[in-house]
DNA sequence: AAATTAGTGTTAATAAAATAACAATGTTTA
DNA sequence: TAAACATTGTTATTTTATTAACACTAATTT
């Protein structure tokens, strides 16, 4: 399989949640302007991304959900899952760890990390909370790869170093501080005042 | 002004920041490759970003931070600011509430709304929290011009479509289901799950 | 003060993403 | 069963975003 653009990876994400949900209501067929129409794309798009995977049907009654359930996930999906640690377990942190619980089999949020003591070495969001100082050795011993950054944005420089020196391997930063990190590791940077400003932008455009 | 690229938009909101920042530290003048290392991107990225808004030094001092900081504003903010809701106040949008709580002056949580009794009729994270129920008649009383999304995802089809109703001019979707508005209203999409999914994807093919 | 260097502004080229066009083919309808 | 239709898969085109190239000029060096 080649290198897939990186918007489609994120399609496919999406899709496989919507199928899921059709899976799970007893949809068995789904045509490409349907999932399309679900997602508020072309259907088009759809269909180039799945070619992409190279999944394709003979029927003309759409795609097999259930199978192309299982495509995607062969795509996305590692066979043993990955692991992600949250750092920094303020409401942010709680709101992920929550939304994630339970719900994912191949990727699972197996640690959260802070540094104020009344947080630490108890289980919240039902994942055990443990020390910043920790983290170098519990990354190690549960083998985490995925860091998810909560902290505050003073924190985000030093708290990534420390991550990447153990060893992880993608790192989801949600604090505002943009990171510098070396090109093994695969950054993926969200900034909530970014997009509400955008919003912000985009409202007052309308106007004009 | 023409209309800017989306990509440029959101870059002009994260310059502004590091550039208030700059400020806060005394520093006068920066270099577009200043700028650009503090983001990890190019320095013509920030060059041509800043080209785009009209502005321009004749000095080879680097930009006037102070400067550059009001022509930012200029394009990026209204005159009198824009209001904001958030709906649904649980971990998340407490997150979105308490980082915004004094921070901007142009754009203001004005007002968060909730289902829950337990929630609602009372002050959460410095900003009143309304029954749903009241939601078309606050959006209004206050000038609320943009929604937040932070529902369960089940509810986030319905609340929209009252958001709409009530003459909101912009959304921003944390909820996992993919919205439909009509185009004079602008949506932006963030799905923490596809972000995280994203990064998996992306450290596994690193191994490779 | 002439030569060099460093930095900006802008146009041109490239790359990435989305959209359009359309051939192929299974399905439905007359 | 033949014609019309609907749907997919794929290539071509267009649009959007990024990067490279380079002319111009203030600042610095010799």
């Amino acid at each position: 399989m080649n290198r897939l653009p990186e918007k489609t990876i994120g399609r496919l994400s999406e899709y496989r949640r919507t199928l899921l949900n059709c899976f799970a209501q007893g949809k068995t067929h789904i045509y490409s302007h349907e999932l399309a129409n679900l997602h508020n794309i072309t259907a088009v798009q759809v269909r180039r991304d799945i070619m992409l995977i190279g999944y394709s049907t003979t029927l003309k009654k759409g795609y097999d959900v259930k199978a192309l359930i299982d495509v995607i996930g062969d795509i996305i999906d590692t066979e043993l899952g990955l692991n992600a640690a949250i750092i920094g377990i303020g409401n942010l942190g709680r709101a992920i760890t929550a939304y994630f619980n339970g719900k994912r089999t191949k990727l699972k949020i197996a640690a959260t990390f802070d540094t104020d003591p009344a947080k630490t070495n108890r289980v919240i969001s039902g994942v055990k909370c443990y020390p910043i100082t920790d983290l170098n050795k519990i990354i190690k011993e549960q083998d985490i790869s995925i860091g998810i950054l909560t902290v505050p944005p003073e924190d985000a420089s030093a708290v990534a170093e420390t991550l990447i020196m153990a060893g992880i391997k993608g790192i989801l930063n949600y604090t505002s501080t943009p990171l510098n990190v070396s090109p093994n590791v695969y950054l993926e940077e969200y900034d909530m005042i970014t997009s509400l400003e955008k919003v912000a932008y985009f409202v007052k455009e309308k106007n004009l």
